[in-house]
DNA sequence: GTAGGTGGGACAATTATTGTCCAACTAAAA
DNA sequence: TTTTAGTTGGACAATAATTGTCCCACCTAC
């Protein structure tokens, strides 16, 4: 039946792109919901015109209705939607994309949704949304789940609801507070990913930059003790990866700290540890969290990071990431790691 | 999967039009072994610009190649036209009108070939290559199979060797000469079916419009009588439909025969047998063949006639036409006959 | 040779597409 | 109630693509 895709392609090869573009409409169509012409053309990148020459046929087709409050998306549009979803994967590319990572990072696999995530919120959102369903796929009920903080990881939540059953499973947050917007702490999101899934959340407030001595003290902390050993059992961790010099600015690190970092030619960030361009951890801030070391010993890791801009900190953090990482990313960010990777060689 | 495929449909509705041209093309270069750009734009009815436009996509696709003296399709092409068969025949809605028209008529089958074999010579090569698979198909080893006359039947004949299995048929004469040209004759047929799958032919000579005299005096010939036991032991009849005044015609019948046809209100033709509209045969010729009766205890009958203009002919034949058999016609016909049975109803 | 075919170049005429307005309307906010 | 910010659909000139129709150089079989 790939023959017959393959057929098609050969005979219309002017299908693909058509096919991606009305994709893309109905997508973001149908993830706002409700919305006019020219709020969507803007979504989608496309001129007015073209834009609404290709949701007239949509509605002729009866894949949207318009009405003179915005467009919205039909049962049939969501089915076709639903149905197409796998052919556009394998049309526009993405899947030797992904066995191409895969197979340069040695990891367990690789999901690129399209689109790039830093002019697209389309992406974004399918961004979230296959995070979602991964997470669904790779937790059993009762397990522990660690989360990271970060825009990325918190508009997970929004999907959870939708596409993790319900497991009773338990989110900690894979570090203390880190001073950065509440929102995208992760204490924050472990919480509301409890919330989304009817789950339950351990969280650990603790201040950033502490003195060497305060922090050793803390350690010894029975509260704390506990947490950390919740690590050593948890099953799925879930995390973003971060532009080193983009990170430090939003923790407010001192000049001092910034300095440093940059001298260690870091440019990746995860888990608080700084990596730079060969995957070696430079630095680390001094926080609660998560070891770079447990890491190795948990089941299941998902890494959910997109956007071209941050194809240099991905790759970092990939060039020693854990063979059982799972990466989420966009097509803007898996294009320009190829890259990257084939400008090195 | 026939899912993905109507959700393609759905989402890029102009696409059958697209693949059924350049599929139409294709199988044209394939048809034709080597043929120029003008001649090949004659053969599917298209303008010499758009030919060259469609053209020069297939080559670039490298599904054909084009050199100074002509287009040839390449083993790529071949590859794509034959995966792709089944979908053009589902996209272009013959399904339906195969299943609607074998409903009509209780037939065990309807294959329709697009195109029309009145202008298109594409539609007649695939009218008798189907023919010949179906006759493949239906037949086993050394049995016997009867041919009528006709060109339709006539040109079978060259994809047998292509399409057949040898088998050692035997193949028969439905009818005695019908004083037409000889090479549409179905003892010429008979005989070139034989020499084209290296089986036998057994046929069968009788003047036309004996006497009545004459001709019962020749039933109890033994020669003539052992070719009628033959017709109880066919396990195949292949025969085609005409349109009943164009067969008095070409069959020389005198003024007051063709009168006594007309106003007997036939419309269709096949055995020699003349129906009218309501599927009565209302006057036959007077030679030795195939009766209508020994026709049901055959165990298939492959009916094979095509062109829009023989639509009512072969609707006669239809309407009493024994459920053993298969209908095989081409998109002109097929749209004709139910636009006709709409008309009545 | 030459007659009948081939593909490719060229180009004006026509047709479709595109960008960009505006008017009429609606729903919610003020 | 009026205002505001959104919606669609109509309109239309500018622009781009498509189309029909030649011609030319070339090849091949007779």
């Amino acid at each position: 039946m790939n023959n017959l895709l393959q057929a098609q392609l050969k005979i219309v090869p002017e299908m693909p792109l058509l096919l991606q573009k009305r994709y893309k409409i109905l997508m973001a169509i149908l993830l706002a919901g409700e919305i006019g012409r020219r709020s969507l053309s803007e979504l989608v990148h496309l001129t007015e015109r073209e834009t609404r020459k290709e949701t007239d046929l949509l509605n002729q087709q009866g894949l949207i209705t318009i009405s003179n409050v915005g467009m919205k998306i039909t049962k049939e549009g969501k089915d076709v939607l639903d149905t197409l979803k796998d052919v556009i994967h394998e049309w526009s590319g993405l899947i030797q994309l992904e066995q191409q990572l895969q197979q340069t990072y040695n990891l367990t696999r690789v999901i690129i949704v399209p689109g790039d995530s830093e002019e697209n919120n389309l992406a974004k959102s399918l961004l979230g949304q296959v995070a979602a369903k991964q997470l669904n796929c790779l937790t059993q009920s009762k397990q522990i789940v660690a989360v990271t903080g970060g825009g990325t990881i918190a508009s997970i939540a929004e999907y959870l609801t939708q596409f993790v059953k319900q497991k009773a499973l338990t989110y900690v947050a894979a570090r203390g507070g880190i001073g950065e917007d509440v929102q995208l702490q992760a204490n924050t999101i472990a919480a509301s990913f409890a919330t989304a899934t009817n789950g339950l959340s351990r969280t650990l407030y603790l201040p950033d930059h502490l003195s060497e001595e305060a922090y050793n003290m803390m350690m010894k902390e029975p509260v704390i003790k506990e947490m950390l050993e919740l690590y050593d059992q948890t099953s799925v961790v879930i995390h973003g990866i971060g532009d080193a010099m983009e990170m430090a600015r939003r923790r407010n690190s001192t000049p001092e700290e910034i300095q440093t970092i940059e001298q260690a030619g870091a440019v990746g960030e995860a888990f608080g540890y700084y990596f730079n361009k060969d995957g070696k951890a430079v630095h680390r801030i001094r926080t609660v969290g998560i070891q770079l070391k447990q890491l190795e010993s948990v089941q299941h890791l998902l890494a959910v990071a997109g956007g071209s801009s941050k194809a240099t900190a991905i790759g970092s953090y990939l060039k020693h990431a854990p063979p059982q990482t799972v990466l989420i990313t966009d097509e803007g960010a898996a294009n320009e790691l190829v890259k990257q990777n084939r400008d090195i060689n």
